[in-house]
DNA sequence: ATGGCCAATATGATTGGA
Protein backbone atom coordinates (compact mmCIF):
# COMPACT_ATOMS: atom_id res chain seq x y z
CA UNK A 1 0.00 0.00 0.00
CA UNK A 2 1.49 2.58 -1.38
CA UNK A 3 0.35 6.34 0.65
CA UNK A 4 1.60 9.78 -0.31
CA UNK A 5 0.91 13.44 0.24
CA UNK A 6 1.11 16.35 -1.96
CA UNK A 7 0.27 20.43 -1.64
CA UNK A 8 -0.19 20.95 -4.90
CA UNK A 9 -1.07 24.44 -4.42
CA UNK A 10 -4.29 24.85 -6.96
CA UNK A 11 -5.34 21.69 -8.44
CA UNK A 12 -6.80 23.52 -11.30
CA UNK A 13 -3.24 24.23 -12.20
CA UNK A 14 -1.70 21.02 -11.41
CA UNK A 15 -3.79 18.64 -13.22
CA UNK A 16 -1.12 17.64 -16.43
CA UNK A 17 1.67 17.77 -13.28
CA UNK A 18 -0.48 15.41 -11.22
CA UNK A 19 -1.66 12.89 -13.85
CA UNK A 20 1.72 12.30 -14.97
CA UNK A 21 3.14 12.00 -11.35
CA UNK A 22 0.50 9.28 -10.86
CA UNK A 23 1.38 7.39 -13.84
CA UNK A 24 4.69 7.52 -12.45
CA UNK A 25 4.59 7.32 -9.10
CA UNK A 26 1.61 4.92 -8.57
CA UNK A 27 0.14 5.86 -5.22
CA UNK A 28 -3.13 4.10 -4.04
CA UNK A 29 -3.98 6.86 -1.71
CA UNK A 30 -2.99 10.49 -2.42
CA UNK A 31 -3.47 13.50 0.04
CA UNK A 32 -3.60 16.24 -1.69
CA UNK A 33 -3.73 20.24 -0.14
CA UNK A 34 -4.40 23.87 -1.26
CA UNK A 35 -6.14 22.58 -4.40
CA UNK A 36 -7.96 25.82 -3.94
CA UNK A 37 -11.61 25.28 -5.89
CA UNK A 38 -14.82 24.83 -4.81
CA UNK A 39 -16.02 21.04 -5.13
CA UNK A 40 -18.00 21.89 -7.86
CA UNK A 41 -15.20 22.59 -9.78
CA UNK A 42 -12.19 20.46 -8.77
CA UNK A 43 -11.36 18.42 -11.82
CA UNK A 44 -12.59 15.44 -10.83
CA UNK A 45 -12.34 13.43 -14.44
CA UNK A 46 -8.70 13.04 -15.23
CA UNK A 47 -8.47 11.47 -11.92
CA UNK A 48 -11.08 9.17 -12.33
CA UNK A 49 -9.59 7.99 -15.94
CA UNK A 50 -6.77 7.68 -14.29
CA UNK A 51 -8.42 4.88 -11.71
CA UNK A 52 -8.53 6.88 -8.82
CA UNK A 53 -11.97 7.59 -6.56
CA UNK A 54 -11.96 11.62 -5.56
CA UNK A 55 -13.57 12.63 -2.25
CA UNK A 56 -13.21 16.88 -1.97
CA UNK A 57 -13.70 19.46 0.82
CA UNK A 58 -12.99 22.88 -1.04
CA UNK A 59 -14.13 26.17 -0.51
CA UNK A 60 -13.50 29.59 -2.69
CA UNK A 61 -10.20 30.52 -3.19
CA UNK A 62 -7.98 28.88 -0.45
CA UNK A 63 -7.20 25.82 1.05
CA UNK A 64 -9.31 22.88 0.04
CA UNK A 65 -8.07 19.75 0.24
CA UNK A 66 -8.88 15.97 -1.36
CA UNK A 67 -8.52 12.34 -1.25
CA UNK A 68 -7.62 9.86 -4.28
CA UNK A 69 -8.08 6.44 -3.72
CA UNK A 70 -7.43 3.27 -6.28
CA UNK A 71 -9.98 1.67 -3.22
CA UNK A 72 -13.53 2.44 -2.66
CA UNK A 73 -13.89 5.16 0.56
CA UNK A 74 -16.15 3.32 3.08
CA UNK A 75 -16.55 6.45 5.25
CA UNK A 76 -15.79 9.68 4.36
CA UNK A 77 -15.54 13.10 6.62
CA UNK A 78 -15.06 16.50 6.43
CA UNK A 79 -13.68 18.88 9.05
CA UNK A 80 -11.65 18.54 11.89
CA UNK A 81 -13.88 18.55 15.22
CA UNK A 82 -13.28 20.81 17.80
CA UNK A 83 -14.33 24.15 16.74
CA UNK A 84 -18.20 24.69 14.51
CA UNK A 85 -17.05 28.33 13.75
CA UNK A 86 -14.33 27.25 11.69
CA UNK A 87 -14.92 27.29 8.01
CA UNK A 88 -11.75 26.81 6.24
CA UNK A 89 -11.78 23.53 4.47
CA UNK A 90 -8.52 21.81 6.03
CA UNK A 91 -9.06 18.65 6.59
CA UNK A 92 -10.85 15.00 5.48
CA UNK A 93 -11.07 11.87 6.48
CA UNK A 94 -11.97 8.38 4.93
CA UNK A 95 -12.16 4.96 6.23
CA UNK A 96 -10.84 2.27 3.30
CA UNK A 97 -11.00 -1.49 3.33
CA UNK A 98 -8.08 -3.49 3.71
CA UNK A 99 -7.57 -7.55 3.90
CA UNK A 100 -6.17 -6.20 7.31
CA UNK A 101 -9.61 -4.39 8.29
CA UNK A 102 -9.99 -0.68 8.54
CA UNK A 103 -6.96 1.86 6.79
CA UNK A 104 -8.01 5.09 7.84
CA UNK A 105 -6.53 8.56 6.01
CA UNK A 106 -6.82 11.76 6.76
CA UNK A 107 -5.54 14.75 4.66
CA UNK A 108 -4.96 18.10 6.09
CA UNK A 109 -3.50 21.63 5.97
CA UNK A 110 -2.34 22.73 9.03
CA UNK A 111 -2.64 26.48 9.16
CA UNK A 112 0.43 28.87 8.52
CA UNK A 113 0.32 31.05 11.27
CA UNK A 114 1.85 34.01 9.87
CA UNK A 115 2.82 36.25 11.43
CA UNK A 116 3.21 35.09 14.95
CA UNK A 117 2.28 37.79 16.83
CA UNK A 118 -1.36 37.50 15.40
CA UNK A 119 -4.73 36.29 15.43
CA UNK A 120 -3.23 33.55 12.25
CA UNK A 121 -0.73 32.33 15.23
CA UNK A 122 -3.56 32.01 17.58
CA UNK A 123 -5.72 30.25 14.98
CA UNK A 124 -3.09 28.14 14.26
CA UNK A 125 -1.99 27.29 17.79
CA UNK A 126 -5.73 26.55 18.28
CA UNK A 127 -6.04 24.52 15.65
CA UNK A 128 -3.27 21.97 16.41
CA UNK A 129 -4.67 21.41 19.67
CA UNK A 130 -7.62 20.22 18.72
CA UNK A 131 -5.73 17.93 15.64
CA UNK A 132 -4.50 16.47 18.86
CA UNK A 133 -7.58 15.80 20.56
CA UNK A 134 -8.82 14.47 17.24
CA UNK A 135 -5.50 12.26 17.05
CA UNK A 136 -6.00 11.03 20.87
CA UNK A 137 -9.54 9.61 19.71
CA UNK A 138 -8.45 8.19 16.74
CA UNK A 139 -5.76 6.51 18.10
CA UNK A 140 -7.95 4.49 20.73
CA UNK A 141 -9.52 2.26 17.62
CA UNK A 142 -5.99 1.00 17.70
CA UNK A 143 -6.17 1.01 13.78
CA UNK A 144 -3.74 1.55 11.00
CA UNK A 145 -3.93 5.61 10.70
CA UNK A 146 -2.40 8.02 8.39
CA UNK A 147 -2.63 11.85 9.21
CA UNK A 148 -0.95 13.10 5.90
CA UNK A 149 -0.29 16.62 5.20
CA UNK A 150 1.24 20.20 4.98
CA UNK A 151 1.60 20.90 8.29
CA UNK A 152 3.43 24.08 8.09
CA UNK A 153 5.70 23.10 11.14
CA UNK A 154 9.49 22.63 10.42
CA UNK A 155 10.30 20.32 13.39
CA UNK A 156 14.24 20.53 14.12
CA UNK A 157 16.96 22.63 12.63
CA UNK A 158 17.89 19.29 10.64
CA UNK A 159 14.60 20.10 8.92
CA UNK A 160 15.90 23.04 7.26
CA UNK A 161 18.49 24.56 4.85
CA UNK A 162 18.94 27.84 6.81
CA UNK A 163 17.24 27.16 10.42
CA UNK A 164 18.72 30.53 11.35
CA UNK A 165 16.49 32.49 9.08
CA UNK A 166 13.32 30.69 10.27
CA UNK A 167 13.83 32.00 13.88
CA UNK A 168 11.16 33.55 14.93
CA UNK A 169 8.90 32.39 12.27
CA UNK A 170 5.34 30.56 12.76
CA UNK A 171 6.60 27.73 11.41
CA UNK A 172 9.44 26.80 13.07
CA UNK A 173 8.69 29.02 16.68
CA UNK A 174 9.35 26.87 19.79
CA UNK A 175 5.60 26.86 20.47
CA UNK A 176 4.74 25.21 17.38
CA UNK A 177 7.49 23.28 17.83
CA UNK A 178 6.18 22.02 21.31
CA UNK A 179 2.71 21.43 19.96
CA UNK A 180 3.84 19.13 16.78
CA UNK A 181 6.08 17.02 19.42
CA UNK A 182 3.17 16.63 21.25
CA UNK A 183 1.62 14.83 18.28
CA UNK A 184 4.53 13.01 18.56
CA UNK A 185 4.55 11.80 22.02
CA UNK A 186 0.34 10.53 21.42
CA UNK A 187 2.52 7.70 19.65
CA UNK A 188 2.35 8.86 15.97
CA UNK A 189 5.83 8.63 14.15
CA UNK A 190 6.85 10.31 11.23
CA UNK A 191 7.28 8.22 8.52
CA UNK A 192 10.28 10.79 7.27
CA UNK A 193 12.19 10.40 10.59
CA UNK A 194 11.47 6.76 11.24
CA UNK A 195 13.85 5.58 8.33
CA UNK A 196 16.56 8.22 8.42
CA UNK A 197 18.20 11.14 10.70
CA UNK A 198 19.77 12.57 7.18
CA UNK A 199 19.48 16.15 6.18
CA UNK A 200 19.03 18.17 3.56
CA UNK A 201 15.18 16.32 3.24
CA UNK A 202 13.21 18.97 2.07
CA UNK A 203 9.47 19.09 0.67
CA UNK A 204 9.08 22.79 0.26
CA UNK A 205 11.33 25.55 -1.67
CA UNK A 206 9.95 29.38 -2.24
CA UNK A 207 9.22 30.17 -5.39
CA UNK A 208 11.34 33.33 -4.09
CA UNK A 209 14.85 34.39 -4.40
CA UNK A 210 16.25 31.38 -5.96
CA UNK A 211 15.28 29.14 -3.01
CA UNK A 212 15.00 25.81 -5.38
CA UNK A 213 18.33 26.84 -7.42
CA UNK A 214 20.13 27.59 -3.76
CA UNK A 215 17.96 24.31 -2.19
CA UNK A 216 17.12 26.74 0.46
CA UNK A 217 14.44 24.02 1.02
CA UNK A 218 11.74 22.92 4.42
CA UNK A 219 10.83 19.66 5.55
CA UNK A 220 7.23 20.82 6.06
CA UNK A 221 4.74 17.33 4.52
CA UNK A 222 4.61 15.36 6.73
CA UNK A 223 3.31 11.63 7.11
CA UNK A 224 2.47 10.86 11.19
CA UNK A 225 1.60 7.10 11.41
CA UNK A 226 -0.09 5.45 14.66
CA UNK A 227 1.23 2.76 16.01
CA UNK A 228 -0.41 0.02 13.75
CA UNK A 229 0.79 1.79 10.64
CA UNK A 230 4.31 2.35 12.02
CA UNK A 231 4.72 -1.40 12.12
CA UNK A 232 3.88 -1.79 8.81
CA UNK A 233 6.42 1.09 7.29
CA UNK A 234 8.80 -0.48 4.50
CA UNK A 235 10.07 2.63 3.48
CA UNK A 236 9.36 6.54 2.56
CA UNK A 237 10.64 8.34 -0.86
CA UNK A 238 10.81 12.61 -1.27
CA UNK A 239 9.73 12.92 -5.46
CA UNK A 240 12.02 16.19 -5.24
CA UNK A 241 12.09 15.98 -8.89
CA UNK A 242 8.70 16.78 -9.45
CA UNK A 243 9.89 20.71 -8.33
CA UNK A 244 11.97 20.52 -11.37
CA UNK A 245 9.06 19.89 -13.61
CA UNK A 246 7.14 22.82 -16.13
CA UNK A 247 4.62 25.02 -14.13
CA UNK A 248 5.50 22.95 -10.35
CA UNK A 249 3.95 23.67 -7.21
CA UNK A 250 5.97 24.64 -4.26
CA UNK A 251 5.98 21.27 -2.79
CA UNK A 252 6.85 18.17 -3.99
CA UNK A 253 5.05 14.75 -2.87
CA UNK A 254 5.98 12.51 -0.22
CA UNK A 255 5.00 9.03 -0.22
CA UNK A 256 5.17 5.72 1.92
CA UNK A 257 5.01 2.26 1.46
CA UNK A 258 3.13 0.05 3.80
CA UNK A 259 2.60 -3.69 4.21
CA UNK A 260 -0.62 -3.60 3.81
CA UNK A 261 -2.50 -6.00 1.59
CA UNK A 262 -5.45 -4.21 -0.28
CA UNK A 263 -8.61 -6.10 0.51
CA UNK A 264 -9.84 -9.45 -1.63
CA UNK A 265 -12.75 -8.80 -3.70
C1' DA B 1 12.46 35.32 4.13
C1' DT B 2 13.30 38.36 0.05
C1' DG B 3 16.18 41.11 -5.32
C1' DG B 4 14.27 37.38 -7.62
C1' DC B 5 7.17 34.16 -7.24
C1' DC B 6 2.69 32.24 -7.86
C1' DA B 7 -2.49 31.75 -7.69
C1' DA B 8 -7.24 33.56 -7.25
C1' DT B 9 -10.28 37.34 -7.79
C1' DA B 10 -15.61 39.73 -11.58
C1' DT B 11 -8.71 40.73 -12.05
C1' DG B 12 -5.62 44.87 -13.98
C1' DA B 13 -4.27 45.71 -7.53
C1' DT B 14 -4.86 43.07 -3.55
C1' DT B 15 -4.54 39.14 -0.55
C1' DG B 16 -2.53 34.89 0.99
C1' DG B 17 1.01 31.83 0.92
C1' DA B 18 5.73 29.97 3.69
Amino acid sequence: MRIATWNVNSIKQRVDGAVAWLAERKPDIVCLQETKCVDEAFPRQPFEAAGYNVAVHGQKTFNGVALLSRFRFDEVSKGLPGDIDDDHARFIEAVISTAGGALRVASLYLPNGNPPDSDKYSYKMKWMRRLLAHAQGRLKLEEPLVLAGDYNVIPTAADARNPEAWRGDALFAPRTRDEFRALLHLGLTDAVRATTDGDGLYTFWDYQAGAWQKNNGIRIDHLLLSPPAADRLIGVGIDRHVRTWEKPSDHVPVWMDLAIEEAKR
